[in-house]
RNA sequence: UGCCCCUUGGUGUAACUGGCAACACGCCUGACUCUGGAUCAGGAGAGUCCUGGUUCGAUCCCAGGAGGGGCAACCA
């Protein structure tokens, strides 16, 4: 047991711990990541990746990457591709263990037959209808069906015919015999095997009959090993058909199933359901767009695994529905990029300003350190100087409330890594708007000082006209407009809670020339601003295009709330 | 009118398994600063859902209640 796995125990570590203590399992820990192929792994899966295999990791024994693939209609190979590749980039290894649900089809068949021979399962032959109406509800006890008494023999009989494909879907359905009466619903003769007569994507027409859950996850758990079989709260009442399965079947020490709380966050959905409609009705630009919680989405979005799995450790796990802020996952993101990515100036909304004084023609190579001083890291790069500068719209305002520090007519400001300038004039258009100012530099004040000692409040950000690259600047922001979209007014649908605004295009922003070369996929802080990478998709040499990760904490736009 | 789970500051988790509640995020002050970032110093904020009980003593145990969530898919 690692140091690591003694501290900060949640109550599945510290469970885990007390098995490895008594060798409960007389084997080494073994955990496991079971999705279905049906879907994009999104942030809350990947509370459950760090559970997984962290716990595997910090006890010294495996986790293995199980495809959970028992339905043919909805499931496809994309799907496992894509998730391996965010298994992976999320930092986890599952080794030579990947496996799937669909490879223990014939065990899984075998064990059908030994629970038919025991008695302790029938073929049913009602309609689906029937069945449900069989199963009673959720106040009234159900009763049994016609075919609940089945010989044994009829039983293998059928099964076998089942699997022989000689039967339509729907036709008969494999169940266990336990009892229609049971107070929890999914006792009441679970089932366990249907027809589908529908290739699947990786046995293509082998079978025609298809495992469901219950019957499929605990066995597959049981035939590999695993020792703790972690998974969300809502498969609670699912244990019971879990425990009464792995024994029936006869596994020795069989898997434990432990539930932990689902993962929800503030402004968005983490429902595969929901997700899959938001790119099937292009609510979104796909599984990875930027502002989707999908981890393709995250990771295009500029999040780093490391703050993913940062992020998973503080909400820590239990067992109690919660929601966490927005603001605690932004901090991972921060806390992660402020220590790891260079600085580089940018201007989204561009305002022209021209220093007056300053010689026509002239460019100075300004040395500009990639980062602040309390961040461990070396690198520097030159950003050319020049008469003509674009600065932010929002660093000037002519008529400037209290406290404000930036540019407006009369006042001085330091640009970054440049000269301290005095805004003289401001230059507008027929309609009254600002076009351009009109400002003199202070030649002393190169590298941002003035000899003289005088105190200057405002830094701000700045390109050269002549040198900048434009680019695109995507700007995202919440998908949904309110903290809990799953919560949906009554007769609304959740989409029409979606923030119109979780996206802004800005086209005409100017980026300093150092960034030219670099790859696509490069993270950046854009000084003042926020975290942005450059789109994976859609930038190139001579188009750049950069995502928004984050924008940096902002204190003035605080303080401007509360006038 | 069933069964199961949950309930600690705004949020997420802790509390050596009974000894008067800690950490992180967020919030507020201030310091520092060529990012209104970061950092640093400080602060406010819960008496642990309620009512009883056991106990010298309960967030931890017991009983009842309330509130929230899950279960009646040939989905997982």
């Amino acid at each position: 047991m690692t140091a690591e796995a003694r501290e900060n125990r949640d109550f599945v570590r510290e469970m885990v711990a007390r098995d490895v203590v008594s060798g409960k399992f007389g084997r080494p820990v073994m955990t496991r990541f079971p999705p279905e192929p049906n879907g994009f792994l999104h942030i809350g899966h990947a509370k459950s990746i760090c559970l997984n295999f962290g716990v595997a990791r910090e006890f010294g024994g495996v986790c293995n990457l199980r495809f959970d693939d028992t339905n043919p209609f909805t499931e496809d190979i994309k799907y496992v591709e894509s998730i391996k590749e965010d298994v992976r980039w999320l930092g986890f290894d599952w080794g030579d263990r990947e496996y799937y649900a669909s490879d223990y089809f014939e065990r899984l068949y075998e064990f059908a037959e030994l629970l038919v021979k025991k008695g302790k399962a029938y073929v049913d032959s009602q309609s689906e209808e029937e069945i449900r109406i069989g199963r009673g509800t959720v106040t009234q006890p159900g009763a049994a069906g016609p075919w609940r008494d089945r010989s044994v023999d009829d039983n293998l009989d059928l099964l076998r015919r089942m699997r022989a494909g000689e039967f339509p879907d729907g036709a008969h359905v494999l169940r266990a015999k336990i009892d229609l009466a049971h107070p929890n619903m999914i006792m009441r003769d679970p089932l366990l095997i249907r027809i589908r007569k529908a290739p699947h994507y990786r046995r293509g027409d082998a079978w025609c009959i298809y495992p469901l859950y219950d019957y499929a996850h605990g066995l597959s758990d049981a035939i590999e090993g695993v020792t703790h079989s972690l998974c969300t709260l809502e498969f609670k009442d699912n244990r019971d058909i879990y425990d009464w399965l792995v024994r029936e079947v006869g596994f020795e020490r069989p898997p434990e199933q432990t539930e932990f709380a689902r993962l929800q966050l503030d402004y968005t959905v983490l429902s595969k359901r929901k997700l899959l409609r938001l790119v099937n009705e292009g609510l979104v630009s796909g599984w990875d767009d930027p502002r989707m919680p999908t981890i393709a989405g995250i990771r295009r979005r500029g999040v780093t695994p490391e703050a993913i799995r940062a992020f998973a450790e503080t909400i820590g796990v239990a067992r109690k529905d919660a929601r966490a802020e927005l603001a605690s996952f932004e901090f991972a993101v921060r806390n992660d990029l402020n220590m790891r990515v260079p600085r580089v100036l940018c201007v989204a909304r561009p305002l022209k300003v021209v220093l007056t004084n300053y010689p026509e023609g002239q460019v100075e190579q300004l040395h500009a350190p990639s980062y602040p001083h309390d961040v461990p890291r070396t690198g520097s790069r030159l950003v050319p100087f020049s008469r003509e500068l674009w600065i932010d719209r929002d660093d000037f305002m002519e008529d400037p409330p209290r406290k404000y520090y930036r540019l407006s007519p009369g006042r001085e400001v330091r640009l970054r890594y440049g000269y301290l300038i005095t805004c003289t004039d401001v230059v507008k258009d027929s309609s009254g708007s600002v076009v351009e100012l009109h400002c003199t530099y202070d030649p002393v004040t190169r590298g941002g000082n003035a000899p003289d000692g005088r105190r200057v409040q405002g830094t701000i950000h700045w390109v050269s006209v002549a040198h900048a690259l434009p680019c695109e600047l995507r700007l995202y922001g919440r998908l949904f407009s309110v903290p809990d979209p799953d919560d949906v007014p009554e007769g609304e649908d959740f989409t029409s809670l979606l923030d119109p605004e979780s996206l802004a295009v800005l086209r005409d922003a100017w980026i300093e020339p150092s960034v030219a070369d670099d790859p696509p996929g490069s993270r950046y802080q854009f000084e003042r601003t926020g975290y942005f990478v450059s789109d994976l998709v859609d930038s190139r040499p001579g188009a750049l295009v950069f995502n928004r990760t984050v924008t940096l904490r902002d204190s003035w736009e605080k303080e401007k709330a509360r006038a």
